[in-house]
DNA sequence: GTCAATTATGAATAACATTCATTTATTGAC
DNA sequence: GTCAATAAATGAATGTTATTCATAATTGAC
């Protein structure tokens, strides 16, 4: 996977500035969540004036998508990382469901972008071409899918499991269940509930830390 | 089913305004979405101060989360009188998800108000007591799960429809897997592809309309 | 150094959600 | 019917914040 880096001098001194600012807008939304962050701490944060955020984002919504979807690429890096020594592409596709079942039920700052169901959609969207696609494509035979099929249910994986995370942390479920939402989770991709079962309680690798 | 109506004065006299702003909000939010609306044009349209829709609701996000809950239960009350007459359990199920899917992707109203997911995990929380969960228990038999496993899945279904109908609308994928979307929420439950399939294939009658 | 193009700035704007002091309506007791 | 008490409704005022835009600073090419 190669990021596509434009060259020269625009390029440049935007990216420095672009980064600065994903990073700031992290933390910010991490601290209070995309609706309590305001813009004008995020440029601050990143040590810029207020209008210069919104030279390298739309709207408020557009930076969270950013930050959102740095959040996948940081996941998926490390997922990555381990999935290219497994074979196995089951494993791959209940690893990778599980790690982002951890980061969505685990980690606050994921569970402080997860309020916004669009931003959350086109964050996937965004990450779909250049990564997620392939590893899917590899994860395709395990239910006989077409390509289409299996990013259509990755998506609605993702979405079930925001539905998860948020019930979780409102207490309106108990975070035993996730072993279970797991389970389902699987099944949606047309292995019978056994085989969904026995992937999901393997054991896997912890992720590295970045 | 029956809602617990509070008697006397001050609940006579709430029920009326209240049921007017959920009118008049649901008439704003479904023109404008849920961003655009102005608490401002609600209160116009519901012939009310400005002032009164807080006296009703707490925020603006809790008009959304009662519109959005009016519109579960217009719909859960057109499956019930429908499914009354189905005696097999699943059916039910996937005639209510059917139902869930047809409105989150084809319903102005209902699209318009998938943007946010606290809104809908909150929704979805308030229809699970005194509804939808009786259902879901008949149904729960059908893949062997106990009572919370059935909401739990339920839940993340309801979610993963969001993400399903955001993405169409958004075109970034076709209106034709709307078929195979619906097997795979079915493969959820536990049932076997093949079973999902066919679940999935069977006619059903229309909604009444209200 | 000069220049044109690009980027950064932050004060100003406009739009709303929300509040609250005040007014109005409703109630049951008498 | 009158009245005091209570509940509701009001809408102008507030405060916050996303977003804009005229101006200033910076850049690399020459």
């Amino acid at each position: 996977m190669t990021i596509t880096q434009t060259e020269g001098r625009v390029a440049r001194r935007q990216r420095k500035n672009r980064e600065a600012l994903i990073l700031a807008g992290r933390a910010v939304m991490a601290e209070k969540g995309i609706d309590a962050a305001t813009m004008l701490e995020v440029a601050k944060r990143a040590d810029v004036g207020a209008g210069t955020v919104y030279s390298y984002f739309k709207s408020k919504d557009d930076l969270a998508v950013a930050v959102l979807e740095r959040l996948m690429y940081d996941l998926a890096l490390k997922i990555e990382k381990i999935t290219n020594e497994f074979d196995d592409p089951e494993q791959v596709y209940a690893f990778g469901m599980r790690s982002v079942i951890n980061a969505a039920t685990g980690d606050t700052t994921w569970k402080q972008l997860l309020n916004r169901s669009e931003v959350i959609s086109e964050a996937i969207f965004r990450m779909m071409g250049p990564f997620a696609i392939r590893d899917l494509e590899n994860a395709t035979n395990m239910g006989r899918f077409q390509v289409d099929d299996a990013s259509l249910t990755w998506r609605m994986s993702c979405h079930a499991i925001v539905g998860l995370s948020l019930a979780i942390t409102r207490k309106e479920i108990s975070a035993s269940v996730i072993e279970d939402a797991m389970v389902r989770l699987l099944c949606m991709t047309g292995i019978g509930e056994q085989q969904a079962k026995e992937l999901a309680a393997r054991p896997y690798p912890p992720l590295p830390v970045s």
